[in-house]
DNA sequence: TCTTGTCAAGAACAGTGTTCTCGATACGCA
DNA sequence: TGCGTATCGAGAACACTGTTCTTGACAAGA
């Protein structure tokens, strides 16, 4: 029943936009409103519930595109992840601009959330792990951030390496923020080349093989 | 009167978050929420009123933050004007993703708000317009569309400049998207040393001299 | 003095999230 | 079989929201 709810949330998010209303949910559902309370505590519950499902669907179709490249393709699965996530954001825009865009005004995003979300950095990490590493004069103080989040994972990742993840990761979403948030608009007509053009750039700063 | 209103509208934008109400800001005014109607014909007209002076705003202080610094240090000017776009950000986050983050539900963004909105490009181009131009091999597709932007302005930018100039605007919103937004909290500490490293990575990319 | 325009008030409508009480149904156990 | 209990949904209520429309007060100009 929970999954049915969160169904018909879903088809309001993409139809009616991002507020979503719980009475128009019920009426779909032939339930009253009072009734989801059985199964959200409430309105944020279900759209935690509704985020976590999206970083999760998300971080699959990425992995999904890029488990049918060779694994010593290296550019080839870096495009293919990059292309997955763009993919998926043009396809579920509304879920997109819940875990992307602005936060939901009164909304904290809880603890749940924070694992998710990193889903998608992990996957490009994993690639570009198995490229040279480039060498960059990282402010120490942001070595250090870097050298936490490394040694927190267990990981032995050099931190310039991890730096280039996190510089293209950046890209990957301002440049899907503003094609899907419409910035491109009468801007850019070819946007799949303007996407493939940056994530190459974004592949060499990060060492990548041609 | 109508400059009160916006005033209102800010102070409860930056202290209640992104939901605006009409009526809370009447009673903040000793006035009743439908006597605004008188001054704005509706809450989308309040909030695209709020949108321009927000562009305006952000611009102006970017343009005043580069003045400050001599013409022909082209990476300082460039330093200065992402650190003021930054610093204007962090300060007025609720009107930040008012422009920046997901577009308001059921808000169509008017045609009045496109030309503000790219007032910090063209101070990014007219610092880059005055380095080396990079080469790089742009999609036939891609290179259309920037020809086009250039010609529609009356510019002799070359592509491959302004192709670099979109790439750098792209990273700046996307970083600040994420430092505002939160998506950097239990992860980045050193922000200013984050952001200042990546502005510096797309001033190489764009060809500015060290 | 009469008219016109500007402004705000107030009621009304349809919608929202949320809480509470109440009744119905079904399950396990003596 | 009968009883108690837990689960579920209905429905009313509350405090909100944006928006529209009517009404009335006030001031300026002819």
């Amino acid at each position: 029943m929970s999954q049915e709810i969160k169904a018909v949330a879903r088809r309001h998010l993409a139809t009616d936009g991002a507020d979503l209303s719980l009475r128009a949910v019920a009426r779909d559902l032939d339930i009253v409103a009072s009734a989801l309370y059985r199964y959200f505590p409430s309105r944020d519950a279900l759209l935690t519930a509704l985020i976590i499902d999206a970083y999760d669907d998300l971080a699959d179709a990425a992995g999904a595109a890029e488990s049918a490249v060779p694994r010593d393709d290296l550019r080839g699965r870096w495009l293919a992840v990059c292309r997955g996530v763009r993919d998926w954001a043009l396809a579920h825009p509304a879920e997109y601009g819940l875990i992307y865009g602005s936060p939901v005004p009164g909304y904290a995003a809880p603890e749940d959330t924070v694992e998710p979300a990193t889903k998608v950095i992990l996957l490009l990490a994993a690639i570009v792990a198995d490229a040279a590493p480039p060498s960059a004069d990282l402010p120490s103080a942001l070595h250090d951030d870097l050298h936490r989040l490394i040694a927190g994972r267990g990981s032995t990742m050099p931190e310039d390496q991890l730096d280039r993840v996190l510089v293209a990761w950046t890209h990957l979403y301002g440049v899907l923020n503003f094609e899907v948030f419409g910035r491109l608009d009468s801007m850019i007509e070819a946007r799949s080349d303007y996407f493939d053009h940056h994530m190459h750039l974004m592949a060499d700063l990060a060492g990548l093989p041609t």
